[in-house]
This record gives structure tokens, sequence and C-alpha cells, in this order.
DNA sequence: CAAATTTGTCTATTGATATAGACAACTATA
DNA sequence: TATAGTTGTCTATATCAATAGACAAATTTG
């Protein structure tokens, strides 16, 4: 489990194809950083013979993460490490997206997809501490690293205190911005539910991913420093490109 | 995404087989609670209809929930939701297994499976703030709650301070008892990294899941109130049984 | 240049996955 | 008790996933 492609543990009959669960292993340990940037992987034969599989189904594993950026291949001279490795993002009191990834990549920003009035539903109500069916603002965001999606997000607030949030998201491009403009200084993280799953067709097409591929979901609730919520929020992370750093804890 | 059975998105020729999607979408509605225990699912002619696949192909994905001992299919009535919903974990400055999960399981404790001396790697060596190569301790343990595996842990100590905390461990089944016979009364959670991925063969045996589950990982270092480490693990939970909450922020 | 190594392409075969349709077995209900 | 609704079983077919082997194309090494 620690290092070097795990030699062990690929399932056959597991409604997962091998060459997926391969492909899997191979973005582990560059993530582990078993393999660094630019560096070559096992030819396809010792990769076959390590998994125990045919040289073709390794050879599904690669193209899938050639496909998806991951890994480039060279005819004649070998596979290489294409990409980096994963993002760390922290979630601590003061979770801030922009800051968060500062240091590990050069450029970040958040995308406003979308926004509408709708009334609460039963857990939105329950985070916000609203009645269900009150009128909430949802605004739907991307946020990008590098060009690269690294999590998409449904955030909910009350309608009546922050009417017009997100044209201010929109010009600011910031949570924190937008809510500095309701007089909002500084806000608190108040709850995190985390959980997994594998991506569904929404994921795919939102963060860019290739089918199979596994995302990190948490609901979180924001409040001010006295306890009153805020903000209640849904995210995404793509499992492959991102890892949640619980800090401050 | 928020409600009912997401109606979209199914992924064809993804590596993962149509009827592993559907079952993870059902486990995912169970977990939501969009279906109560003992509630009805959906006719499969209805569910076939609802995800654009035949009729065979959701029998097969409610054919490994029921191996799976989520759902009970009853010839000529239905098919019934037989497991609760997914424990959730907290996740906190101060985490403990046993206190964790009281309240939601009547019944839970921490098995010994094994324990060796051996030379820190260099992940181990950082997070306790040893030289790489020095002796510590693994033990590698299982929590189970209500008779079912919850987590799989390794836990790494410096072996000079800790010696015999594997006897300890053994004995009281706890790790805050095994270390208070170190002195260590208190102790907080520093750093915790998550990340997730598909479940490997050692995750299957281990936790007792079905091929193609998707398994949370967490690497974390524990320190004495003064700061000084004392515990590195690395712990697995199954994500179709467990969600984390990220309390005490 | 020759040999060894590595990725790329092609053909063929087998087993798992998915679709399609028909009907049996069981349950609830009008 | 008849009927509608549901799960269980069977057969047949098509497509995807995986194996197997052979050889081409490109690169590195002796």
């Amino acid at each position: 489990m620690v290092g070097r492609l795990a030699a062990d543990s690929i399932e056959r009959r597991s409604g997962v194809s091998l060459w997926r669960q391969i492909a899997d292993k191979i973005l582990q340990a560059i993530a582990i950083g078993d393999f660094a940037e630019n560096a070559a992987l096992p030819p396809e034969v010792a990769l076959a013979e390590r998994y125990g599989v045919n040289r073709h189904t390794v050879r599904s594993a690669i193209s899938a993460l050639v496909q998806e950026g991951v890994l480039r291949a060279e005819q004649g001279r070998g596979t290489f490490v294409r990409s980096r490795k994963r993002l760390s993002y922290p979630i601590g009191a003061r979770t801030r997206f922009s800051t968060g990834l500062q240091g590990q990549t050069s450029e970040r920003h958040i995308v406003l997809l979308a926004s509408s009035v709708e009334p609460a539903s039963q857990r939105v109500a329950e985070g916000l501490g609203l009645a269900k069916g009150a009128d909430v603002i949802r605004l739907e965001t991307r946020g990008e690293a590098d060009g690269r999606p690294v999590s998409r997000a449904a955030g909910w607030f009350d309608a009546r205190r922050f009417a017009g949030i997100d044209a201010a998201m929109a010009e600011t491009g910031s949570i924190t911005a937008s809510l500095a403009r309701f007089g909002i200084d500084d806000y608190l993280r108040q709850s995190t539910v985390l959980s997994a799953r594998h991506a569904d067709a929404a994921d795919l097409a939102d963060l860019d991913l290739q089918p199979g591929a596994i995302v990190l979901v948490t609901v979180a609730v924001n409040v001010t420093p006295d306890g009153q919520p805020i903000q209640f929020s849904e995210s995404r992370f793509p499992a492959e490109r991102i890892e949640l750093k619980l800090s401050a804890l």
C-alpha cells in the first residue's frame, strides 16, 4: 500500500474493467510521488506481468491516461508522466478557494456558471436555519487552476439577506468579496461532511473527467463568527487531481 | 443531484459496467435518505426505463446489492431496503474511534490484527519527525460497528518511546487507553489528508467489500497538546458505509 | 550498422456485459 | 377467483473487455 506500483490486487468480474483499475493504480502511484514528472513508466510488458494481465490490457489503461493528458507515449522510447501530482486543497476553519491553492498553481479563479432563485429544499433549509421552501439564491460555480477544472460547487444563500449576490459574484469572481458587500468581513466553516462516489455524467462534463473517475463530495455550512449560517454548499472534486487537506483542526 | 434516484447520467464504455454504476446510484440514494429502511425500490422495469438500460442490467445491479446485504428481493412483492444509512464518522481535533460512532451503533470496537517493528519509510519518518529508517512500531487494526467492518488502519509509533504499545493495544483494544499507559492523557489531530480510490484486493478482504467499491483514505498525524508527534496513521473507510464529518474546525 | 528495446497495429478467439423477448412463479387486490 | 403487478428464469444475440500471437515502426545501445 505504501510505495511502488502496488504489485497486488486487480479484481476480475468486479464491474470495473481491468484497464480502468490499472489506470487508477498508475494515477495513484503518480499522486503518491512514485513517478516524478517526465519519469518513464515501466515498459508495457513489465506492467502486464506485474498485474498479471495481457499487454493489450495495459495498453488500454495507458491509452485512457494519454487521452486524459496524464501520460505521454513515445514509440520506441517509452511512456512518460506528463502531469503533476494532485493538488492539495485545504479545508479548515477559514476555507477559501483562491488562497487555498496558492503556491501550488500559477493561476486560479472561480467561474460563475449559473444562478437562480428557488425554494429551499429540506437539507438546504436545515443548513441555513430557514423554513423549508423559503427563497434561496443558488450559485453554480466552477473552480479552475492553471486552466483545469478542480472543483464544481453549488452554493445556497438566504435570498432576503443576500439579494444581488449573484451579480456581485459575477462581477468579483469571489465568494469572499461578494459576501464583503453584504457586510460579512469574516466567516467560518461550521461543518463539512465528506463522501466519495463514481462520477456521473454531470460530473464528467463539469469537471472534464473521463468516465469511471471518482469524485470527492463535500457538503458544508459557513457561518459568521457569531454562529449565524450564511452559506450552504455542495462541492465536487476530481479525486485524481485533488486531495483534501484538513488543516487548522 | 439533490434528491430522487438521479434520473440522468449513466456512462457507457467507461470501464465501469452499467450494473455497477446503477448499484452505486441506488446505494447513494439510500445513503441520502431517499429510501428509508424497508422501503420498496421502484420496480425493475421502472428503474430500467429511468436509466435507459435493459431490465436485466438493473437486475444485475440489484443482485449485487442483495449479495452485499443492502437490499432484499421478494418475488411477487418487490425489492426492499435492508440496511441503514451510512454511518457518520467525525474527524476533528480530538478524533477517537469509539466515541465517534456513539449513538449511531449499539456496539463498536477495534481489533488488533497484527503488529511489527520496522524501519520508518520516508513519509512515516516525516510525519513522526524521526530519521528515515528509525525503528517504528506498526499496528494494523480494524474498526467494527455492529459486527461490520467500518475502518482499516495502520498506525506507526516511535519504537523507542512506545515500546510495548502493541501489547497494550492487544489488551485494551483502544489506542487512547494504550497511549495513556505511556503518559499521554490527551492528544490532538494535527493534520489529515484525504483522498478516494477504487478498492483493491486488500481493501475488499479487509473491509468485506464487493469488487468495484470505493474507499476513502485518510493519512493523519496525531500530536501531544504541545505539538510533539506521537502517531502517524493511514486509514481506509468503505465509502458506501461511512461518511466523514469534519467537525470542531 | 546491427541488435535490443520499446511502442504501434493487425488478426483471431474467448468470456463478460448488455439487450431483447417470452414466460413462469409469486403476491396483492378488485 | 380472476387480474394486474412484481420478481425469477430461460434462450438468443450483439457488443465490449481481455487474451494471444505476430510483426511493423521508432529509438537507443553496443
